[in-house]
DNA sequence: ACGCATATTGGTCATGTGTCCAAGGCGAAT
DNA sequence: ATTCGCCTTGGACACATGACCAATATGCGT
């Protein structure tokens, strides 16, 4: 395959140490996922740890980053992909399906929003990409005549996570369950200005 | 003033370090919470938390269960003490309102789900408490006309921790203005009472 | 061919960790 | 007063950790 030159090579490395991490932190957690730890997994010596990053938490912040931006873009394809709001909902959360049971992706996520708590730069980026899921939400819901659109689209996100944090419980009821009353939230106002609330 | 039998101050040691976790355990995070770090907000020594505790995850679970079971007590009462399900609603979000900013609670019981993930007997015990919780809310709803009372609660429930979680992250909106989406979430199909706000 | 920059190695270092334990304290029951 | 049981003390143990570094390898441009 590919001598590549050093350079293509110390991407790779960096590469299979990100995706170790990815890998790791749901199932030890992050605050568990050592130099040691990681370096193993993904096949390479400690020491690089701290060649291509400048700490673990470096390592795990990058982690968590790329793999939220990749894993949030599929959810949103299906929302955007929909015909009518309902529908759309109801693809949202289909492709929650996904996170059935213990799902490291959603574990991982979760993990990214706790240790954001107590680091700053993690905290801004994953903010920026919550309110990007969400103006693209709000503006997709209110395209199709939703109101309240952007309460509508914070309520979704919120949803979205708090169903994901649930499943890593134990078997949250199934989704289909859900779409009774989903459907009625996205539901535009029957005849008179029926949702509206008045401060 | 005291001087009480040696069993009594052993339970209000045990009960220091019980409080001493639960506020370190948002502070630093679950995995962090060591044995000199707790030992020492809780003003005892090192060696006493073996004493009274198997191991520190032991430690840390009955910190966990024993938090929660008080935190969710109090937006429980609010939800049952309201007159209509809008009402209902608006009172549970009221009460979230507390966790405004990086709430220490809120983080706790994060913790304590992601933690879960990785203990069985701790995973049991939350599901548990959110299970009762679940069905309290559920026959609540039920008994005021909500349609699809059940998927309801489990959505509430969801919802409740969701934006607990998104909190943690940055300031997303006022729990207020989420409250028109909300009613018509509860709304009752009825012609008759439906979801206005009083307030 | 020669440097040159980058990637990698294998190891060391001080520090902090969970867990355990023998000895001491101290109130309560006899 | 003496014994008994729980609580507390201070220290010890073996071990894992993050970070760091001098030396080495590897492929690049010249």
């Amino acid at each position: 395959m590919s001598a590549q030159s050093a350079s293509e090579k110390g991407r790779q490395t960096r590469r299979r140490l990100v995706e170790a991490a990815v890998e790791l932190i749901p199932e030890v957690g992050w605050g568990a996922v050592t130099t040691r730890l990681v370096a193993e997994r993904a096949g390479v010596r400690p020491g690089l740890v701290h060649y291509h990053f400048d700490s673990v938490s470096d390592l795990l912040g990058t982690a968590a980053v790329e793999f939220a931006e990749a894993a949030l873009a599929a959810p949103m394809r299906s929302l955007r992909a929909a015909p009518d709001p309902a529908a759309g909902v109801a693809r949202l959360m289909e492709a929650l399906e996904v996170y059935s049971g213990h799902d490291p992706g959603s574990l991982l996520i979760t993990e990214a929003y706790l240790a954001a708590t107590r680091d700053a730069a993690l905290r801004t980026a994953l903010a920026d990409m919550l309110d990007r899921f969400r103006a693209d939400a709000a503006r997709w819901l209110d395209g199709h005549g939703v109101p309240d659109a952007e309460a509508c689209a914070v309520l979704l996100c919120a949803l979205v996570d708090g169903i994901v944090l649930h499943r890593g419980l134990a078997g949250t009821p199934g989704v289909q369950d859900l779409m009774g009353p989903l459907s009625r939230l996205v539901a535009a106002p029957a005849a008179g200005d029926d949702g509206r609330n008045p401060e």
